[in-house]
DNA sequence: GGGGTTACCTAAAGAGTATAGGCAGAGAGT
DNA sequence: ACTCTCTGCCTATACTCTTTAGGTAACCCC
């Protein structure tokens, strides 16, 4: 009866690998227990089960990214900064694409109240600094950016720009660019 | 032994009915059976598996989006044309989430290509009409304004936005007027 | 009303989730 | 070094869902 070494970290880290690797809903409490080549009962002492895992997933994706994305946007600003944060996102959306998917969980509201999502949404109105952006319309571009990075990225992901002209790449960049030339030309309510 | 009338579309109505009620990913063979009051293995006849179910209610979600945006779109231009577009997906995100959900289910290619995906496009693209936008600008808009809704109506139907102010209603219709100045003022290529 | 098609059935195997309870290996204290 | 205790991993079990194989009865046509 060897012991492995289980622990609900390293079980974190490995759903996170497995997630890469084969879909984040492919994600089991089986298949992390063959993975170790453990019993499946053996993990419930450590997780609670299949939700805590894909949870606990999701929180650790959304460390990650906060963790990059605050590296990328610290001494940055304007569309330097824009283009940073959001290359974040992207890269890490290719790279990761299972813990991509792991971070679009829904979590329940403490879970998130908890999470590094709220890091995001401080990082994303930093790189607002760099506007002239009042409240409220900078909560507005706050989530304006937030929803079209996540759609983006899914997207791309999800295979829904494939293979047409002009190529991604080039889309990526020249939205960018549309973006910042908004948000440095935000329009006035209309009365 | 009554036969209740089963059919692949029944099957698919009623499982989208059921993707709205308890969430796309809780719609299940069996589940569906227990709503015609029919053994599970009876429904293999009509539909080839879970997988197959699910690629039919999406196909009928991208369908019904695709005639209700039809509908909206005709008759209008520029900002009334894009608000209108805009509208049908987040309305229908609301009152059928799951049908929603199911369309943003990973199709395969060629199913995707046969699906009403590409009605989507046209659409948007044909409310570009309204604004100055040349090729390959036009494409990078109508990839912009697909990943903004989608990742919008997600992000609001997930909680993304939950309980701050502005409210939510606000930010959507500010948001569409900064597309639509975007839209209007759409920045030339830096050389 | 018989005959064929087919709609729905029973049966069964395989995989995932989850819980209860048991054994033995690791560490702590004397 | 030796025991004691804790706990990590185990076996066993029950439930759900998926999928296939093969049977029976209802409907449709002539």
């Amino acid at each position: 009866m060897a012991r492995v070494g289980l622990t609900a970290e390293r079980l974190t880290t490995a759903g996170a690998e497995l997630a890469d690797e084969v879909g984040f809903d492919q994600v089991t409490v089986s298949a992390l227990a063959r993975r170790f080549d453990v019993k499946v009962a053996s993990l419930y002492s450590h997780v609670r089960g299949s939700h805590d895992l894909r949870t606990r997933i999701a929180l650790l994706a959304l460390e990650e990214m906060a963790d990059l994305a605050g590296e990328a946007v610290a001494g940055r600003s304007g569309r330097d900064a824009l283009a940073a944060l959001a290359n974040v996102y992207r890269d890490y959306a290719r790279e990761h694409p299972g813990r991509y998917a792991a971070a679009r969980l829904r979590l329940d509201p403490e879970t998130a109240a908890a999470s590094a999502g709220v890091r995001h949404a401080r990082l994303t109105r930093a790189i607002l600094r760099g506007y002239a952006l009042e409240e409220p319309d900078q909560t507005h571009a706050v989530r304006l950016l937030g929803s079209f990075f996540h759609g983006y990225v899914s997207l791309e992901l999800g295979g829904g720009f494939s293979h047409s002209a002009p190529d991604t790449d080039t889309t990526w960049l020249r939205t960018l660019d549309a973006l910042d030339a908004l948000l440095r030309n935000w329009p006035k309510p209309v009365p």
